[in-house]
Formats: structure tokens, sequence, C-alpha cells
DNA sequence: TTGATATATCGAAATATTTCGACATGTAAG
DNA sequence: CTTACATGTCGAAATATTTCGATATATCAA
């Protein structure tokens, strides 16, 4: 049994942790599907279909690009956000990798 | 983009929903490092690397378990929990499927 | 410059989670 | 049967998150 609990969590799991929290939550997850492949969406668009208030969505999208799951860009008076497919992938083969060799 | 905000969540993302909050608690986290590979630890064990109250650490490993990251079993007056390494592959590999696919 | 639009931020209320100690339950030992 | 021990559950308090409407900021258009 590893016994020193108050070590440093390592640097892996450091960055799976926000990226787990933004994905733990319902709302978060039916933003995250409802970007087709490689698509871009604004702020306006994806309150639309969402039940939550603007404000609401806007939290949201923070904790998610905080995370780094969303990529955002401003356009004139619109700010677009895309899935970041790459820092996904890597966070999930990071904990496959952690998985095998440490579970 | 998908419009349908109220439409059921893929399998794979509803399953992923419990790991992903399981995984995004840091003392959650401690728990699951506490474990050695292949190793079994009765919660006695994991309660006393743990800052956490006795009663505590139990309702951690609840949520651990009901997400399916841990496995428990008891023997005698005490219950042993290990890590679900199946489960967890699975599960990160359906993630980085669905990406490849629809993201 | 004024007005309209898109988004972010703030503060408060509602809700959910975490935490603890006390108590309940189950198991083995004396 | 009684006691001791391991764990689980309960209820309340502390803390954190979610949610909203109101307001602030930034950008473009007239």
């Amino acid at each position: 049994m590893n016994k020193d609990y108050s070590r440093a969590i390592p640097r892996a799991w450091q960055d799976m942790a926000a990226v787990f929290v933004a994905l733990g939550d319902e709302h978060r997850q039916r933003i995250m599907l409802s970007f087709e492949p490689g698509e871009r969406l604004n702020v306006g668009q994806i309150a639309e279909v969402s039940t939550l208030a603007r404000s609401t969505v806007s939290h949201h999208l923070k904790i998610l690009r905080e995370a780094g799951v969303l990529e955002s860009e401003k356009i004139g008076k619109e700010v677009y956000f895309w899935v970041n497919k790459s820092l996904l992938r890597e966070v999930f083969s990071n904990v496959a990798d952690y998985l095998e060799k440490n579970a």
C-alpha cells in the first residue's frame, strides 16, 4: 500500500481532475455532445438549445474551457467554442497508461 | 450542430458520468492512488492513511464502488476493496473511440 | 455618438456535496 | 450470551456548486 497520503498527486492525475469534474456534469455533457465533428459553436447557439439561462450556460462553458476540454476564440461580438480533441486524447491515453503500469 | 438537447445521453457517456464524478474529487483520487498494483485494502487501512474521519472515508468508498471503479468483498468483519481495472479500461477506451468517431 | 447585440461577471438564493460524531448492524472471540 | 471490533448509516452543520436576473463590457452598425 502506498501510505503517503499527503504526497503530490501525479501530474497525469492532476491534469485529469479538472477534466473529470468538467465531464461529470450532465449539462456539461450535453454541451459537449451538441458539437458535430470539428464544429465550432458560439455561446448563443449553445444557449439556444439548452434548458438553462444564458448566464448559466456561460458558467458551464467557463468550467469546460478552464478544464481544457473546450477551446474558444472571440470573433467580432461572438465567442466560438470547439472541442479540444488533442487534450482529451492525451488525458485519456495518460490514464490508460497509468492504469496499466500502476494499478 | 446536434440540437436535440433533451435526447438520451449515449450509453458510453452515461456510464462514464459516475466515473468522472468519482475521480474528480481529490480525496477519492488519493484513495485510488493508495492501491499498489493488484492490491486489496480494507476500510481500516484506507482510513488510517487518510486525513478524513472513518465515516467520511466510508462515504467516498461508496461513491467509488457505485461508480464501478472499485470493487469490494466482505471477508469476516472486514470489507476489502480493489481497483476495477477492466471497467476503467473499458470506460477510457469507450471515450477514446467516441472521440475519434464523433468529435 | 448612440443604440443594439453578444457575452461575461456579480451577488443572492436554491440545491447538492462533504464532513463529522453518534448510533446501528454484522461478525468473531471469549 | 456478552463483548469487542469493523464497517455502514443517519442527521446535522459546514462548504461548494448551480442557477438566475441584473448589470457590466466589448463590438459593431446606424
